[in-house]
DNA sequence: ATCTTGTTTC
């Protein structure tokens, strides 16, 4: 790989838009190094504190993950300039740095700066991807304020953040007010109506454009790719991509990374790594975004070999770095048994997430070793990490495969009462299974009562396990017939319904349970484990 | 200077 020599191109450092392509191909450190000495340079010369110099300084440091810095150089800005705000502000909305960039929007209110139209896209986005909703909608009342609905680049990004809340219609409202759509409005609203499962919806927004004379691109193909590959219409797919190719358009790595993540999606894994080769075989390289789609194919069909080339592959591409990909190899060498791998990963990780640390206390309750789980749910807490429901899911299931019967309560109480976040099925039914297991049996069944949803089959069957374990035959029936309600065709319910009516001498049950397994042409498949341990 | 396509943990 060709590395791009960078002191001879400072200045290009300096132009917004290239700093991805330095960092693919020299990595961020390199890049950061090289950038500091610019830095200095520009400021032993006296032009470091220039609006236009400092706002790329700006755009350079959020663009390598130093907003501290970033910060710096705009404080050393003359006067508070708002272009430079939109700099910051944009740099950090790009970049995952959404708290920031509203943040940043709330000292420059403070400061009395002016509203510009050319923030609002990035505070849209910003509040798009923390799902601000209030934010979001104080920012589109700003722009009827301010008379911006007529700017297209606007609309776009309120198109997009209302899709993104699942609100079409309002979307659509805002589509429909703007007098002028062009090429992105239209694609915000179709790509809105494709992640909304309303791909036909979005199909026939293609022939409204081509009306108007607007001819599709790439973005458009690959919103309605998305769009139907999601909702597993394979034939659909197909048929976009004549199309597409037939209207001159190529299919792109977001094409078959689309194709791809459908596929996992609808659990066709096999599909997913025979569409991965397929866009190989024609000539495209893989992304971080194509990656990170991949990885979870392998990881459910334990495939550790193709995991491990899809590692090889992101060590020497240097997309290993990438957030996604690194939690996304974390969690597939946690979840096919190769802890020691998860572990190393995790510690290589300098920017931990939430995702990070939620895959990493799965790994380890997977695999029994709650102490570890609970070793770094502790360090969670201590770092002010943000924790969610997954984490709680995680910590929870560590507890009760661990034994850890009162801590499970305690966490189960801190999670609602500390950290607001309502119990979910899955909560409930690690509570389930972490009485149940203690021989609660008791409890855990006042814990299915007391679910102000109605309880799934994980909440029974946890349960009915501990039933059978603790020998509660009373319960074990109610268990088992909710069970046989909830899940007919499962098989495994019915027999161990039937054998449990057998034990208690209920013939007749029996009976009328095997017919209706009969009928329903039930089979029991063998237990099989997919983990593939054919690799060194 | 700002917008629209694909992305990880259940």
């Amino acid at each position: 790989m060709n590395k791009i020599s960078i002191v001879p191109c400072s200045f290009r450092l300096l132009s917004v838009g290239y700093y991805a392509e330095l960092i693919e191909t020299n990595g961020r450190d390199r890049l950061l190094c090289q950038g500091r000495k610019l830095h200095a340079h520009l400021v032993t010369s006296g032009i470091a504190r220039l609006t236009r110099i400092a706002a790329k300084l700006v755009g350079f440091y959020v663009e390598c993950g130093k907003v501290t810095d970033a910060k710096k150089a705009f404080d050393g800005m003359p006067k508070r300039d708002i272009s430079g705000c939109v700099v910051m502000i944009g740099a950090c909305a790009r970049n995952g740095y959404y708290q920031e960039s509203l943040g940043f929007f709330g000292e420059m209110n403070k400061e009395g700066l002016k509203l510009d139209a050319f923030m609002i896209p990035s505070l849209l986005k910003a509040s798009r991807n923390l799902l601000d909703q209030e934010f979001g909608r104080m920012i589109h009342c700003m722009v009827l304020k301010c008379s911006f609905e007529s700017d297209a680049f606007v609309v776009s990004s309120l198109i997009d953040m209302y899709s993104k809340f699942g609100e079409v219609e309002n979307a659509r409202k805002v589509f429909n007010d703007l007098a002028e759509q062009d090429l992105a409005v239209f694609n915000a609203m179709i790509s809105g109506y494709a992640n909304n499962s309303q791909s036909d919806e979005a199909l026939n927004l293609v022939q409204d454009m081509k009306l108007l004379g607007i001819k599709p691109d790439i973005i458009t193909w690959n919103a309605l790719i998305a769009g139907f590959s999601h909702m597993g219409n394979e034939e659909k797919v197909s048929e976009i991509l004549e199309i597409m190719c037939l209207d001159g358009h190529k299919p792109d790595v977001v094409s078959w990374t689309s194709i791809i993540s459908g596929l996992v999606h609808n659990f066709q894994n096999e599909k997913a790594l025979d569409g991965f080769k397929q866009m190989l075989a024609h000539g495209l390289y893989p992304n971080s975004a194509t990656i990170t789609t991949l990885l979870p194919a392998c990881t459910t069909l334990a495939n550790v070999k193709h995991g491990k080339e899809i590692h090889s592959y992101s060590v020497v591409t240097g997309l290993e770095d990438h957030g996604f990909v690194r939690s996304a190899l974390l969690d597939m060498y946690g979840k096919c048994g190769f802890i020691s791998e998860a572990m190393i990963l995790f510690r290589m990780t300098p920017k931990k997430t939430t995702v990070t640390f939620n895959s990493m206390i799965f790994c380890y309750a997977n695999h029994g070793l709650s102490d570890k789980a609970v070793e770094l749910f502790n360090q969670m807490e201590a770092k002010g990490e943000k924790l969610d429901h997954l984490t709680f899911t995680a910590i929870l299931t560590a507890c009760s495969h661990g034994g850890l019967t009162d801590l499970g309560q305690k966490l189960f109480l801190l999670m609602q009462n500390k950290y607001r976040i309502d119990p979910r099925l899955e909560h409930y039914a690690c509570m389930v299974d972490l009485l149940g297991r203690a021989g609660k049996l008791v409890e855990a069944y006042e814990m299915i009562k007391a679910m102000p949803m109605e309880p799934d089959l994980f909440a029974w069957g946890a349960l009915l396990g501990a039933c059978r374990n603790h020998g509660n035959m009373e319960l074990a029936k109610i268990a088992a017939e909710r069970l046989a309600e909830l899940e007919p065709e499962n098989s495994g319910n019915g027999l161990l319904l039937s054998s449990l009516y057998a034990n208690a001498g209920s013939w007749e049950s029996v009976v009328r349970l095997k017919k209706m397994i009969k009928k329903k042409k039930l089979r029991r498949f063998p237990g099989s484990s997919w983990v593939d341990d054919k690799v060194s």
